[in-house]
DNA sequence: CTCTAATAGAGAATACTTTATCGATATGGC
DNA sequence: GCCATATCGATAAAGTATTCTCTATTAGAG
């Protein structure tokens, strides 16, 4: 596994990590000191090598017989998920799943500091959303520029999503953590992780309905 | 492409299918009548062949030199996700994120009908949220039973979440959408969706990682 | 001290997904 | 009506991800 550090791990392995970062905060607190794959394997219901494998690429090294030291596991997921030092953002859309995210304390774990809101809506501006505050759109340029923040949470209506990218891309930012459906023009530099509850629900949709052409009683 | 109907389609196919209809659903406002996979592809920055393998898969046969037409294709889609029939859903734990899904209009258009939600909290009881009522968690089997109610969206605190599922199964629900970083342990037969805001968190957490080890820098 | 059993790590094999290639077919220009 | 071209549909190839197999190592029992 020798410069397995610098190799980029695959998609799917990045999206298992935080199963198994939660998993062993609860060994953690259960005073758990060591840790083998089988047996976070065995909890997650997910297969032994495919642990090992994805640790893998996270840099840690274990020890036969034994496995892993928690604590080292954690560290090393963290720092290859760059969860150990915080990043600003700022939340663009204060409505109801922008309001959610803000209430989210975990996030804040996970390095994310929300420092600032901007919406459209005057009545918004000027107050505080889960102690955030809520700043106007044309504030966004300066605020971003001044406080050096890497990443915005896109939570707008669909139709006020191309316009703010442009804007946020304009602004400087580097990554978007985008919530509208809408499928981002930006240039190539720019990070984008599109979270589609479409998508999601799709999946979920398409399984009822499978399991109703294959079964059409009940 | 004979029996690919009854065949199950790849998951990422199914994750894709909601980006076409957008799509589509653009495409048919602006009275288009017949568009082709190039067409579709050049837009949302896929492959054209990937396309056409995605949209194989609902049923949809096109014709050389024309492409399909855009009502059939999205009538396709929507059959093949279940989207053209209403399914009762119930939503459980109406904190933020729970409103901000009961306020998501778009998920009618899906055909999720949330008809009740539930609460632990007795301030919220009785109320309604979004215009959906709130009731005690202990209505929950017998409202599941009598409406029939297919789907559950979770989105309770984590500590919540197992005995409610348990709960929820034994009402005889089908499926569970859920919000919860937990890993609910259910019967094969229960359809589990989890929307894991952490695994999409660090995707985009660990590309701006990645890049700064690059590029230790800036 | 030796033997056994559990486990990491590497590499091979399998399965799955995406992309490329090719023949068939329909449309519109000539 | 015939030809050129765009596009579909199917199959093949390439690329990824997951699972299996094997060897080396270590802790603990006898």
């Amino acid at each position: 596994m020798t410069e397995q550090l610098s190799m980029h791990a695959p998609e799917p392995t990045v999206r298992r990590l935080p199963l198994y970062h939660r998993f062993l905060q609860s060994l953690r607190e259960r005073g758990r000191e060591q840790v083998s794959c089988t047996h976070i394997a065995e909890h997650l219901n997910v297969h032994p090598t495919q642990v090992r494998k994805d640790l893998a690429f996270t840099g840690i090294v274990g020890r036969p017989r034994v496995g892993y030291p928690v604590a080292d596991l954690l560290e090393s997921i963290e720092t290859f998920l760059g969860w150990n030092n915080t990043t600003d953002a700022i939340l663009v859309g204060a409505g109801s799943l922008g309001a959610a995210i803000l209430g989210y304390e975990r996030f804040r774990e996970y390095g994310l500091n929300i420092l600032a809101a901007f919406d459209t809506d005057p009545a918004k501006v000027g107050t505080t959303v889960r102690g955030v505050q809520v700043f106007a759109p044309d504030r966004m340029y300066d605020l971003v520029a001044r406080l050096q923040t890497k990443i915005a949470v896109l939570t707008v209506p669909p139709d006020a999503a191309p316009d703010l990218a442009t804007q946020l891309v304009l602004s400087g930012i580097e990554a978007i953590w985008n919530f509208t459906p809408v499928r981002l023009e930006v240039p190539g530099e720019i990070i984008v992780e599109n979270v589609s509850l479409a998508a999601s629900f799709a999946v979920l949709s398409n399984r009822l309905a499978a399991k109703y052409r294959r079964n059409p009683k009940e």
